[in-house]
Order: structure tokens, then C-alpha cells, then sequence
DNA sequence: CCTGAATCGGACATTTACATCTGATATACG
DNA sequence: CGTATATCAGATGTAAATGTCCGATTCAGG
């Protein structure tokens, strides 16, 4: 349902959401490779979109590395996965039917309509929500109710 | 986010909904794959899996085909996902933290919110319900609020 | 200015999903 | 029984996702 690529994404922009809450600076791709346990030469891709999405900065040479470009609270979960691999919407009917131009068939709309849910669902949580219900890769911080 | 698979299958499902409620009989491979735009070839592969589910009953040889093995309002949009696509909820912690052996983290947890939000849309919806909002492949037959 | 650290970007390799092909098997019908 | 019609099942081919490698570039610090 959810490929690998977003689910690396999100690991990677949590891990630099909780290093940005603690107050560490940038963040080496081999640090967070290890720590979300992402094949280091593959999280380099992910981050590369991530960068050119605009969700992360990156400084190159010694020092350097990535960072968050702005605040976790104005970051949206779906902001993420549109990143990497985008949630397309059923917008006109797959088999080009005429009679469905305006309007969906049935079997469609119903599988649209579980995708809107989804990208409403990640529309509506940014990535400081996600953090602050308590630690996504150390031990938990704190026991809260999930979701 | 849905792959090709489970959309034939749907398809395929949907096509020999219809073709039940329309009072024919067997469906060819064919025949199905020419009205619903997939692949002659793999086709068979899906349908087999349909099968296998117990989803379609076929008959092999002269006259032979396929049909739905239980009645359209019997099935569930569901079961056709699962049969040949499952929906894999994120029960453990995809990174095995033994902190999270319990209680998944937050973004895992969101993730699996979505799936589940999924998972309940199609299991609270039948192939009759998908059939009888209106044609899903012909020309509409009425028109009706969507999903 | 040199060296080590680190990202960048493209090329390449591997794995999985998608699709095709072919022979085997089962069935209706003459 | 023979033939045409179908599915069945395995082998094979192709495309896309995933993963690796390496040289180029950038930058801090001595």
C-alpha cells in the first residue's frame, strides 16, 4: 500500500524533526541511516527529493548535512509522501469510458474516495504532531494515545 | 497507492457482477478482458488468484468461463483486495524496536490509521453495492450519488 | 592550499511487479 | 472419438521500484 520509498521519507524526516527538537544541528545521511535504519546509499536518493520538494535544506563538505527547511508544525504528513511518491487521485475514469467523463463510475469513485480519505488523513497531521504523541525511534518518552 | 492488479481484479469482479445480474451465464477471459481493458494474458493470472480465493468458480472447456461463486451481495470489496493485493496493516514495528514491541510509535501508527481507515471502507462495501450505484462499465444507467 | 568530510548526480545492479507465451488439461458437441 | 473451445500452470520476457557504486563538487579546518 505504502511503498518503501514513503515509508523511508518519513522515517528520515522524523529522525531530523527530533534532532531539530533537541537542538542538534544537521544531520549526516549516514547518522540518520543508521538510526532509521535506511540503506545509506538509497536515503541519499530519498533526501534528494525531500531537498528539491523544498522539506529539507542540505550544507554540503565537513560539518554538514541535512536539516529541516522549516518548522515540524508547518510540515504536513502528506507534504512527505506527495514528496516521494505522490497519492494520485482517480480524477477521470481509467478506461477513458465517454459516459464517464463527468462522472465516475461507481467501482472508481468508491476507490477514490478511500484515497481521499488517506490524503485527507495526511492532510490533516503535521510532522510536530506526529512527534510530540512521543519518540518515533528512541524509547518512548511518554505514554499518550495513539493517533 | 492501489496497484494494476488490484484494479483488474475489480474490473474483472465488476464485469461478472454485471454479467450475473443481466442473467448470463459464464464469462470468458476473453470477452471479460475486452470489456475491461486488461491484458488477455494476465488476466488468467488474476483470475486464478480469484479463484483460489474462492471469489469465482470457472469451467473449463467449450461454453466454459467464469462466474462469481456466490451472489454479488456476498462479497465484499474487500475480499477482492485481499485476494490479490493485501492490504498488510502495520501490526509490529517495521524496525523491530523492542520499546515499540507493544505500542507502535506515533508515525507508524498514523500510517496504520490510514490503512485501517482503508481496510474498513472496503470491507463495509459489497460488489451489489458497487453494481447497483449504476454501470460501471457500459453507459450509466441512472444517475446517483457517488460512492 | 591541502586534506578529510559530506552531499550531489549519474550509471549500474538487483529485485519485484507486470505482461506474454506455450503446452497441458478439461469439456461440449458432432 | 475427434475437434474446437476454454481454463490451467509454468516458463519466459519486460518495465518499474529498489538498492549500490563511484566520481564530482563543496566546504571546514589546519
Amino acid at each position: 500500500m505504502f511503498s518503501k520509498t514513503t515509508e523511508y521519507a518519513l522515517r528520515a524526516m522524523a529522525h531530523c524533526g527530533e534532532a531539530q527538537r533537541a537542538g542538534k544541528g544537521t544531520q549526516t545521511a549516514e547518522v540518520i541511516a543508521e538510526r532509521t535504519g535506511v540503506p545509506v546509499a538509497y536515503l541519499g536518493k530519498v533526501m534528494q527529493a525531500l531537498r528539491r520538494a523544498g522539506l529539507l535544506q542540505s550544507q554540503r563538505g565537513a560539518g554538514g548535512g541535512v536539516r529541516l527547511s522549516r518548522s515540524a508544525d508547518e510540515i504536513l504528513v502528506f507534504d512527505i509522501v506527495q514528496a516521494v511518491d505522490p497519492i494520485e487521485r482517480i480524477l477521470a475514469c481509467p478506461l477513458g469510458l465517454e459516459a464517464h467523463k463527468h462522472r465516475l463510475c461507481p467501482l472508481h469513485a468508491k476507490m477514490d474516495a478511500a484515497l481521499a480519505m488517506v490524503e485527507e488523513s495526511f492532510k490533516n497531521t503535521t510532522l510536530a504532531q506526529v512527534l510530540e504523541s512521543g519518540g518515533t525511534f528512541g524509547p518512548p518518552t511518554e505514554v499518550a494515545g495513539s493517533n
